[in-house]
DNA sequence: TCCAATAATTGACTGCGGTCATTTAATTGG
DNA sequence: CCAATTAAATGACCGCAGTCAATTATTGGA
């Protein structure tokens, strides 16, 4: 790999960022990437597969620094705590719908030799959150990792109601609060 | 409206599901409805807001069949038998990418004036499977709303791992079992 | 230093969803 | 039965993602 390709692919994503930072995510258009850039519009295929593949990386790296932070705080104890800590992600995650339906869609690797940024992040949330329930804090009866895969069901769940008019009358916080003392303190 | 009107959009459904039928979901091109229905491709847009309205109407049409067959049946009694019910249901749902994708795209109603095929659909299972619940076979520590809502989340994180290389070695199914066994039966 | 061989870049072109001013057909009232 | 009015249909056109054969730059060996 040459140099001039990693200036090439640096000032790409410099340039993209610099307009999802102007107009957001879903205003993007490869065309005037590519013109702010510099470069020949084959020349952005061929740094990235297609544009979700940018969406990819730009998405993912917001995700992660969101993850560095929940990585840094102490364990929550309390639904509630578990609620605000993911807050700013969850905030995050639905800023756009344009965003969200990228997440969905990118979530899954479609084949384990495509795990891009966005797919590598939901595997990092999990490593992440499992340790919160090994303490024994929420549930016993189930294993961590199945409470941890579960609280992503509903973060998801709750996530995707927030674009639903037909449930706007609770706050995203609001509905995961109730679904994640069902799931994680249930007969309490 | 005018009988000319009615004519004309059964034409082009009764077209885009022959085609469908033919290549599916995923290959559906607007092109060929209004080609093989014999008008021009403004018309298609007069009769369909988009592509994805034309599709939540095929889909949607889909959907509603299999929850016939859901309300039906008599309440299940086990996490296996609500399994096992909806299993036909699933299947449909994750037969493409594509179609798994414009249902989760369309699933939630933007706004309350645009409720479509499919967010109906999503509206009409939690109506068909709260009375599961209302029994209290299951949980009666929450309500059985609650429980259908949380059911409808763990199905929607079973379709999406289905699509996930990372986790292919489960059968959907399977994956279902362990998460409605802990939602549904915890401590048991 | 020069010459293949390889890697990167180019931009005209394609596919496909979606738009809109214009034309054509149906309907209604006199 | 014939305007006048409203509804439906038309197709050339646009925006934008993605392709590919041709061109240009880089590199490593003789």
């Amino acid at each position: 790999m040459q140099k001039r390709t990693l200036e090439t692919r640096a000032r790409l994503v410099a340039v993209a960022t610099a307009l999802v930072a102007e107009n957001g995510y879903g205003a993007l258009r490869t065309d005037e990437v590519v013109k702010r850039a510099g470069v020949a519009k084959g020349t952005f295929f061929s740094h990235f597969k297609d544009k979700d593949a940018l969406m990819d990386l730009l998405i993912g790296a917001g995700i992660d620094a969101h993850l560095d932070q929940l990585a840094k705080a102490p364990p929550p104890e309390t639904v509630e705590e578990l609620v605000a800590l993911q807050a700013p992600l969850l905030h995050f995650m639905t800023q756009e719908r344009y965003v969200f339906d990228v997440i969905l869609r990118l979530s899954g690797a479609a084949a384990v030799a495509e795990i891009g940024a966005i797919a590598t992040t939901f595997g990092r949330y999990l490593d992440l959150t499992v340790p919160w329930f090994e303490k024994g804090t929420f549930r016993n009866d189930i294993s961590a990792e199945l409470q941890a895969d579960g609280m992503q069901a509903f973060v998801t769940q709750a996530m995707a109601l927030h674009f639903c008019a037909l449930h706007e009358d609770q706050s995203m916080g609001a509905r995961l609060a109730v679904y994640l003392r069902a799931w994680l303190c249930p007969g309490g």
